[in-house]
Parts: C-alpha cells; sequence; structure tokens
DNA sequence: CAGTGAGCGAGCTTCCGCTTGACTT
C-alpha cells in the first residue's frame, strides 16, 4: 500500500475515494512544523539558523503519520502546489525521515488529475522551499523585534507586523483624508424635456466646437447660465446608437467571495469563510482558500450542459470562458470556489434540508457566480443624444436590456432608461429647468469588503489570512466597527501607527511586501540565497532598531484629572495599566490609593445587597459582565445585560441575553423552562 | 468574572501562513 499526505482531511477523503484500494491518503492539516512561539528562534549570527519545533496541536496528526509511514511501501508528498505546499512537503520529509519522497502536484481534485499527476512525480523543489523560509523568518524577524519595542516604547501586549501594521496604516490614513477632507461645491443643471414623452438631460459642456467641459462652482455661477437658456431653442444636436455589453465576472476566489458575501448578504469575511468551510467539507463546493481563476474542464462542461437545457443556446456564448488573475502574486494551487457538482441547483436543496439557511444562501451565491461566468454577455441597446441650446449642450443617457444573458442567473443593479426616437435638427420642448447644488464627499472608510480589495491588490496577506488580519487588528484594539460596520481606527492604533510610520516607515510602507515578494522569487528561481537575501533585510533594520531604542522616549499615557486622592488629598491622575485605565495617586509610591474608572450605572438596584447599583465592567481578557458598584463588599456579577424587571416565577432579576431575549438569570428556573418545551414539542410530534 | 503603577528581576506579551477541531452554551 502507498501513502499519500495531502493537507486538507476533507481532500484526503475526496481522493480516496477517486483512487481506491491500493492507496491510503492522509493529511497533515496544514504545517507540521514551526518556529517556536515563545522565542525568536532564528539565529541571526548563524546565517539565520531557524529552530524547528513541531507545535503541540500537530504532535497527534505527526504521530498518526509516522506510524502510517512505516506501514507504506512508498510516501507520496501531494500537498498543494505553492510556496507553503512545498514547504510543507519538505517538513513532512524531515519529520517522517523519508529518505526519496515522491512529490505529487495537481490543480483539480478529479479522478483523471490524480491519476494523471501520479505518474510524474517529481523531487521537492528546495529553491521554493528556501523561499517559503526567507518568508517565514523575514516575518518572524519583523513581528518578534518590531512588538517589543512597542512593549517598551508605548504599553505592553502591542504587536507589528508586516501585514498587520500596514492594514492598520490603510485604514488609520483614510481616516486622515475624511478628516482633512474640504467638501467643494459644485452644482449641476438638468432639462426636463419632452418630444412624444418627458425625458431628461444635464448640461455637460459649453462652446461644442472647443468642447469645454463644464464646472459650475456656486449659485452666482449657476445662475448665470441659467439667465443665458432663458430664451433658448433646445435643438438635437447629435444622436448616438450602439450595443453596448456587459460581461459577467469570474468565477469567485476566497477575496471576492468575501467581498461579495459582505455587500449581498452582510456576513463578515469570518462568518464567510466558516460557511463556506462547512459547504467544502459536506462536499458541495471546492477548496474555499485560493487565488485562481481556473476551472476543470469538467466542470465548465457541466455549466455549458446546464446553460443550454434551462435557459437555452443562445445563453451559452459558443465558447469556454476563461478568466486569469490580475495578482501578481497569486500561486495558483487549487481551482476556483465553484459547486462541486453544477447540476446540483440551490432550489433543490430546500427540500430535503441538507444545507442549513445561511449555507444554502452562500452555496446559492457560489452557484449563481459560477454559472454566470459561463454564460453569454448581456446586451443593452444604448443611446446617447446631444441637445443644443444657445452656447451650451445637455446630453441625455439612455440604455435598455436587449438580451439579459448571464444577469438572468446573477442578476446586479442596473438602471433602465428608454429615450424618445429623435432625429438631428429637431427641435424639443422644454418643461421645467433644474439647478442643484452638491458638495464633493469624503472617502468612505474602509468595509471588510473594501480592505480586502486593497490587500488584495498590494498583494499583502493571502487567501487564508484575509479574515484572520480583520480580527487581528480588531482583537489588538487598533481598529473598530463603526455603526455602519465600517473600519475606523481607535486612539491606540493611531498610535501605534505614528510611531511605526516615523521610526520604520519601510516596514509599514504599502509596497514592502511586494517588493519582498520579488526577492522570494528569486529565490524560488535559485537566482539567490535566502541567507543572503535575509542579510540584506536585517542588517540595516537591526541597525536602525538598535538606534531606535536608544533615541525614542517612551510615550507618557498618563491623563490629568480634577479627583482629588480621598487618602492622601493629593491629585489623581488616569494611568493605563494590563487591564485598560484606572485612576492612581501622584503621590505613587508614598500613596498607593487606586480606583478603577466606573462606567455609568445602569440605574438598578443590586439584586443582592441592595445598596450598591449594577454596572458594566470588564474582566482582564475585556469581557463585559455586570457587577455590584459596591464591590468587594458585595459580589454580585452577571454576564447578560441585566433590565430592571424581576422573574415573575422565581423573582430572580431578568437579564437580556445574545439573542436580545430578555429572560430570567437564574439558570436553575430557566433549565425548568426548557425542560417544560422540550416534552410539549414531543408529545406534539 | 475584580486588577493595574516605579524599580528590583522573574515570566509574559508578539509574527504570517497552512489546516481544523475540542471546549461549552
Amino acid at each position: 500500500m502507498d501513502l499519500i499526505i495531502v493537507e486538507s482531511p476533507t481532500k484526503a477523503k475526496t481522493i480516496s475515494q477517486f483512487l481506491g484500494k491500493g492507496y491510503s491518503v492522509l493529511s497533515s492539516f496544514g504545517h507540521v512544523r514551526d518556529l517556536p512561539s515563545s522565542t525568536i528562534g532564528v539565529d541571526t549570527a548563524k546565517n539565520f539558523e531557524p529552530k524547528y519545533i513541531i507545535p503541540a496541536k500537530a504532535k497527534p496528526k505527526v504521530k498518526i503519520l509516522k506510524d502510517e509511514t512505516k506501514k507504506a511501501k512508498e510516501i507520496i508528498l501531494a500537498t498543494d502546489e505553492d510556496r507553503e505546499g512545498e514547504a510543507i512537503a519538505w517538513h513532512l520529509s524531515e519529520v517522517l525521515n523519508l529518505k526519496e519522497p515522491k512529490r505529487i502536484v495537481f490543480h483539480e481534485i478529479t479522478k483523471t488529475a490524480i491519476e494523471k499527476a501520479l505518474k510524474s512525480p517529481r523531487k521537492i523543489d528546495t529553491n521554493l522551499v528556501n523561499a517559503q523560509q526567507a518568508r517565514r523568518i523575514l516575518d518572524r524577524l519583523v513581528g518578534y523585534k518590531l512588538s517589543p519595542f512597542l512593549w517598551k516604547k508605548i504599553m505592553r501586549g502591542l504587536s507589528a507586523g508586516r501585514v498587520q501594521s500596514v492594514a492598520t496604516r490603510l485604514i488609520c490614513e483614510r481616516e486622515n483624508e475624511i478628516k482633512n477632507f474640504i467638501p467643494a461645491e459644485y452644482w449641476s443643471i438638468e432639462a426636463k424635456l419632452f418630444k412624444n414623452k418627458e425625458f431628461s438631460a444635464n448640461l455637460f459642456a459649453k462652446n461644442e466646437k472647443t468642447i469645454e467641459k463644464l464646472e459650475i462652482k456656486n449659485k452666482k455661477e449657476a445662475d448665470k447660465v441659467l439667465q443665458e437658456l432663458e430664451e433658448a431653442e433646445y435643438i438635437v444636436e447629435n444622436v448616438e446608437k450602439k450595443e453596448t455589453q456587459r460581461n459577467p465576472q469570474g468565477p469567485f476566489i476566497t477575496s471576492t467571495l468575501q467581498q461579495a458575501a459582505v455587500i449581498k448578504l452582510n456576513y463578515s469575511a469570518k462568518r464567510t469563510m466558516a460557511i463556506a468551510q462547512r459547504l467544502y467539507e459536506k462536499g458541495f463546493i471546492t477548496y474555499h482558500r485560493t487565488d485562481s481563476f481556473n476551472l476543470s474542464t469538467q466542470s465548465q462542461m457541466a455549466a455549458k450542459e446546464l446553460i443550454i437545457n434551462n435557459f437555452g443556446k443562445n445563453y451559452w456564448p459558443g465558447v469556454i470562458k476563461k478568466f486569469k488573475t490580475r495578482s501578481k502574486s497569486a500561486q495558483e494551487a487549487h481551482e476556483a470556489i465553484r459547486p462541486t457538482h453544477p447540476n446540483q441547483m440551490p432550489d433543490n436543496l430546500k427540500k430535503p434540508a441538507k444545507l442549513t439557511p445561511e449555507e444554502l444562501k452562500l452555496y446559492n451565491l457560489i452557484w449563481q457566480r459560477f454559472i454566470a461566468s459561463q454564460m453569454a454577455s448581456a446586451v443593452f441597446d444604448s443611446c446617447s443624444i446631444d441637445i443644443k441650446a444657445e452656447c451650451y449642450t445637455f446630453r441625455a443617457n439612455g440604455q435598455t436590456l436587449k438580451f439579459d444573458g448571464y444577469l438572468k442567473v446573477y442578476p446586479t443593479k442596473f438602471e433602465e432608461m428608454d429615450l424618445p426616437k429623435l432625429n438631428k435638427g429637431e427641435k424639443i420642448q422644454l418643461k421645467e429647468i433644474v439647478p442643484s447644488q452638491h458638495f464633493t464627499q469624503p472617502p468612505a472608510r474602509y468595509s471588510e469588503a473594501t480592505l480586502i480589495k486593497v490587500l488584495e491588490k498590494e498583494s499583502i496577506g493571502r487567501p487564508s489570512t484575509y479574515a484572520p488580519i480583520l480580527d487581528t487588528i480588531q482583537q489588538r484594539n487598533y481598529v473598530e466597527k463603526d455603526e455602519n460596520k465600517r473600519l475606523k481606527p481607535t486612539n491606540t492604533g493611531i498610535m501605534v501607527n505614528d510611531m511605526l510610520l516615523k521610526h520604520f516607515p519601510q516596514i509599514v510602507d504599502i509596497q514592502f511586501t511586494a517588493k519582498m515578494e520579488k526577492e522570494f522569487d528569486e529565490i524560488a528561481q535559485g537566482k539567490d540565497t535566502w541567507q543572503q537575501t535575509l542579510k540584506d533585510f536585517y542588517m540595516p533594520f537591526e541597525q536602525i532598531l538598535k538606534d531606535k531604542e536608544q533615541s525614542v522616549a517612551k510615550m507618557d499615557l498618563t491623563e490629568e484629572t480634577d479627583k482629588i486622592c480621598p487618602e492622601c488629598k493629593g491629585k489623581m491622575i488616569i494611568r493605563l495599566g494590563r487591564y485598560g485605565k484606572f485612576y492612581a495617586c501622584s503621590k505613587f509610591p508614598n500613596c498607593k490609593h487606586t480606583e478603577p474608572i466606573a462606567k455609568p450605572s445602569l440605574g438598578i438596584k443590586c439584586p443582592k445587597c441592595a445598596q450598591g447599583e449594577l454596572t458594566e465592567k470588564t474582566t482582564r481578557t475585556k469581557k463585559i459582565f455586570y457587577g455590584c458598584s459596591l464591590w468587594p463588599k458585595c459580589d454580585f456579577a452577571l454576564w447578560d445585560k441585566p433590565v430592571n424587571e424581576f422573574c415573575p416565577k422565581c423573582h430572580s432579576i431578568m437579564v437580556e441575553n445574545k439573542a436580545k431575549k430578555i429572560i430570567c438569570s437564574n439558570r436553575a428556573c430557566l433549565n425548568e423552562d426548557r425542560i417544560k418545551s422540550i416534552k410539549k414539542k414531543n408529545k406534539i410530534s
């Protein structure tokens, strides 16, 4: 029996179905070795020698692989064909002590692709492995050198890294643009016209021979134009008709799926990935962490058949549509995200409910996008009419849908406007002329969707990390979501960004990753060594770091207050401790008095001591809970937010749970209800 | 579920990219 090792257990399962008895297929669950997390694990003095360990989490998996390796005749490493996959293969061969490992690759999980791959094994690509090592070690050096710098100069627990620091920077800079934005006034002038039917045209140019673009900056200018138009005749100057096409977008890849799910379903990137994971495990979609638009020929033929059978021949474009990656850093180890069986229509999955509602919604989106990608373009009849009035030109634009094409399956918004049939020289009746004042708008804060788009464009982060990046910068409290789920920097985020921007501009440079990616490519092509690349980066970095540790002062984060210390009558100040801000006496260490900064009371008397009031508090891990203001005298506390109501049955205080339902805070009382309701249900069925 | 800062010095915080559970409500 031969042993094949892949990265994902679901992939292993699928492949073993294709191959049958002669093979055992197991998975590594991603990387099996890494640098230790407790120390830097890189000896910069010894040519950047890395120290790899098997993380505790990976140990049981590695043990299984070791045991199975002993039983197997031949070991075949079938990890993904990209930089990380090659490195995983190498780490596996090291850990499992493989003398001559066979390495195979495939880009689609189909029987033919795998059988073909098995016929042409190769050796592990050492250059590609070294490119990965350079990437890994660079990230470790940046992260584990800059973070401690921030601990020393700002406060403990902060972090910096090649990816998270740039993501934070983007959000901070957008906020600055918004803050510094000066709105500019401008005016538009619309003519409501009539010829057989009403339509409207916008003023856009003056002196049609020279075509000056017209900018109206204020009311005075607008009034002047209106005055000049008072006696004007409106005459058709030009009519242009043409057919325009709208082409379908490519099938989803991780980044575009996350963007569409935020916009169309209001799912966060994290939630989207969790749902996609389940769809993948249940066998409904192909792998969901990918940067490739490739589609298996099989799937495209299935799409063709489905399109022709369900919508008709004219909805099939006549050729198989292929989409190319725009991103230079794409590694294309997988297919695009598509339904594994295109003829599994979302509507047919509703009745015997194999999918949860959210799974079905996401599956539907993936299915539609994939099928649409293989469909014919939509066709519009568009028309542009120029109308002259005095020295001014108005333009009316119209379009009507002639053929819906792919829009039948993947609908997007468009406006239709049917203009009347007009001929050059015709005179048009003016109904009304409408001037309106506008102001230019500042750019919008990033949403998860728009930030991921920029990160991908700049080659920062990978499909497997877009969602975690968003989590990290929020968990570190650099960024938070506003009421519209848009990303805005916190004070901490701004502080850290300012510090990094001022002292380490080369690291938080938007281009930094792209530059390093070029270097990694050189290593992968054998044109440069990984040690030299790291040396070129690290030598100057180390020197700058040394200088900055000396020259940069620790930030003073204490704040003055009017509060007087009840013990020594000294002034109280606000200090920043491990668990956030607190009041401390300025006479410290002579006076050790401290007080927590209380959140406003909820106006509810403590049900336990009847003296204190309930207030919002936070645990050391920053989780919110509600406790008595007289702590430590009274230890009453709740996780859920209390409301000023009491349980009619047990008289405990009521709380609002996460589902925003008002329930009794007494667990025993609640359990009684739950048991009752379960019994009721059973009776009915 | 609840503590904090100085300094002493111990022990701890931290990166990115691959992959999924095992806890409990």
